[in-house]
DNA sequence: GTCTATACCTTGATAGAC
DNA sequence: GTCTATCAAGGTATAGAC
């Protein structure tokens, strides 16, 4: 990325803050432009449609999970740790001002979004949940963990709590957030 | 109710479809006024403001819940038939077009909402919580189900759950919904 | 790449007739 | 209670100068 981008890759950060913060419909192009000091039409110059910045912010989350749940020294992790960061990332949009989690944003404004990304963000969950119910699957055959039932139904059970977590958490407060983790680690009977 | 006040109902629960369906932001009074072939005034005598509307759309939801939760003949079903009758709630939503949970809902758009829905969605999903709790509670008291960890994080673990398998089912299909809740019930140990 | 200027649409809301 | 008419504000997007 040449260093004349720095614009791009400045709007594309803010807008998924926004989209993570306000949702895809609630934020508007003079969030972005006021915050970085910009006209209005700078940045149709970088994404010439709101969806297509829409699309991109998708498409720059997907390929950071992808890069790194592929990653050589992550795949060599220890079961709990690779569950470990997958909860740090849920963390860390907690603690960036309640952020909510990219998918449960969209997934509420699913049916106001443009096609192109519905498709983009059903793509990414797909791949979250499967990377989930194997590192699962493979935890208990190690036993380093147990639970009943199938592996790919808990691994949705434990993904829809963390999104709800962020969610309700802007309501109830922040240290739930951290209840309802420890209780998916009391459930699992994670032993590191 | 006045016979006269079948508009006002109509909006109402209109209102209430389209704020689990699209978010708060994303409907407008035309989606109303349209559908109930009336126009946009109208819409406007009956609810001021948007905000007014939105309003009694969470009351109206809080009194719903709390007013069968003290019905004589809810409180003295068995734990596992009251659990159930939440979960078929969230069900109702699911199968009503994948509408998500009102909380849920206005949880992503909490930072873009007036002061008073926000006061009125912390309190009902309080409320909730509590609830359940104590169900929880009583039911590993009385032996029918079994958990490890507070009462209280494992409600907050299996509400979080339930809100987001409303959304996550938009974008994997809802069997997901039901392998949920499954789950949740294989976790709880639960006894008919 | 960023600006000014502007077109065009949708939105929530109000006034006043009926 | 509902209508017509109208408004101001805010949204996405485009054209063309610099």
């Amino acid at each position: 990325m040449s260093i004349r981008q720095a614009t791009r890759r400045k709007i594309l950060e803010l807008g998924e803050d926004l989209m993570q913060k306000r949702g895809f419909n609630a934020f508007s192009y003079h969030h972005i432009s006021s915050e970085l000091g910009i006209k209005n039409a700078a940045i149709h110059y970088h994404f010439p449609s709101k969806e297509s910045l829409g699309r991109q912010i998708i498409k720059n989350t997907h390929e950071r999970f992808s890069k790194w749940i592929s990653h050589p020294e992550h795949r060599v992790l220890p079961v709990a740790e690779q569950l470990d960061w997958l909860i740090k990332i849920y963390q860390y949009n907690l603690e960036k001002e309640n952020r909510v989690c990219l998918i449960g944003s969209l997934a509420t404004d699913y049916y106001t979004l443009p096609l192109s990304m519905q498709a983009g963000i059903r793509k990414l969950s797909a791949d979250v949940q499967n990377w989930l119910a194997q590192l699962l699957e493979g935890g208990r055959q190690q036993g380093v963990l147990s639970f009943e039932g199938k592996s790919r139904d808990k691994a949705l059970t434990i993904l829809t709590s963390l999104a709800g977590s962020l969610q309700l958490a802007r309501l109830l407060g922040n240290e739930m957030f951290h209840k309802v983790v420890e209780q998916i680690h009391l459930d699992l009977k994670l032993t590191y």
